[in-house]
DNA sequence: CGGGTTTGACCAGCGC
DNA sequence: GCGCTGGTCAAACCCG
């Protein structure tokens, strides 16, 4: 693949220099412009590669403990699996068993409660137990000390009023502490309100502005991705696994997008590469 | 002064 | 009924 590229590399340089006889300054400056989009896509591409790498580290992580989690036995849950917790359930369905099949499910609680999503990052000791920018505003509304986690927990709310009742927890991993193990309960009915818009020029009288039509298109895909999930707790061990790798996906997806709307010259490099070229050409037009 | 964080109080399940 | 524990409330507090 690499010829590949080189090759459409020369190949647009051919084309430039093509048109180079007719104004020689401008094909300078634009060679000259060229080098240092090209320098700073390089230089994203290297940061990239190490979100990937991290996100791919995650991953493992990830893997190893469902893993784990998918060996141990469902029964005890005592310290061998603390990071997990299927939340409530339905108290009496824990021992189906005991009275042989009856159709005690009168209870059955609708299992519609609301999605319940967690995933984990990875970030610093430091800055964490503070908000943690996701691309959303929270209010934090809590914290308490759990009786597993030396580390305590934080309950954070979706800062939009009632109208978003996005919640969610977020609590350190028990051993790795550069680990942050956030659930989330709910799905935003709004546009993240993506903070730090330091775009220079969103938009201007037009319809949609390319950058920001395509970071909400971008974060709406994500947020789809994870419809509902229902799998009650007799999921089939074998099963788990089949179902665990989209919903890993969605966890890659979400954490590189968190990773990505954090990064300001992300954001910026990501503007200049898609319309500024148009900025340097259309003043030239008029 | 308005909004967010802190932090102790309060409450609801749940097991014993 | 009682105590434990997770989840939430809200008053106090902090900060731009
Ligand atoms: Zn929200």
């Amino acid at each position: 693949m690499d010829p590949a590229t080189k090759l459409g590399c020369s190949t647009t340089l051919s084309l430039d220099l093509s048109v180079g006889p007719t104004s020689f300054s401008i094909v300078d400056a634009s060679a000259s412009i060229m080098e240092e989009k090209l320098n700073k896509l390089t230089e994203e591409n290297r940061r990239l590669h190490e979100m990937l790498s991290t996100m791919s580290a995650n991953y493992d992580a990830l893997h190893n403990q469902l893993l784990d989690l998918m060996r141990a036995p469902p029964s005890k849950r005592g310290t061998a699996s603390p990071a997990i917790e299927r939340k409530r359930e339905s108290p009496d369905s824990d021992c189906p068993v005991d009275d042989s099949s009856e159709d005690s499910y009168k209870r059955f609680r609708v299992d519609s409660k609301s999605i319940i999503s967690r995933i984990s990052f990875r970030t610093d000791p430091s800055e964490t137990s503070l908000v943690v920018k996701d691309g959303y505003q929270w209010r934090k509304y809590g914290q308490k000390v759990t009786r597993d986690n030396p580390s305590p927990r934080a309950y954070f709310r979706c800062s939009y009023a009632p109208s978003c009742p996005v919640k969610k927890k977020v609590q350190r991993s028990v051993e790795d502490r550069s680990m942050l193990v956030a659930t989330y309960e709910g799905e935003h009915n709004h546009k993240p309100p993506i903070q730090g818009e330091g775009l220079g020029r969103p938009n201007r009288g037009s319809a949609s502005s390319p950058s920001s039509g395509s970071l909400t298109s971008f974060n709406q895909k994500m947020t789809v991705d994870l419809t509902e999930e229902r799998k009650e707790a007799n999921v089939s061990r074998r099963s788990c696994e089949e179902i665990a790798s989209p919903r890993l996906h969605k966890v890659v997806a979400e954490q590189m997008a968190a990773s990505l709307v954090k990064d300001p010259d992300f954001r910026a490099s990501l503007a200049n590469a898609i319309f500024g070229r148009d900025f340097l050409h259309s003043p030239a037009q008029n």
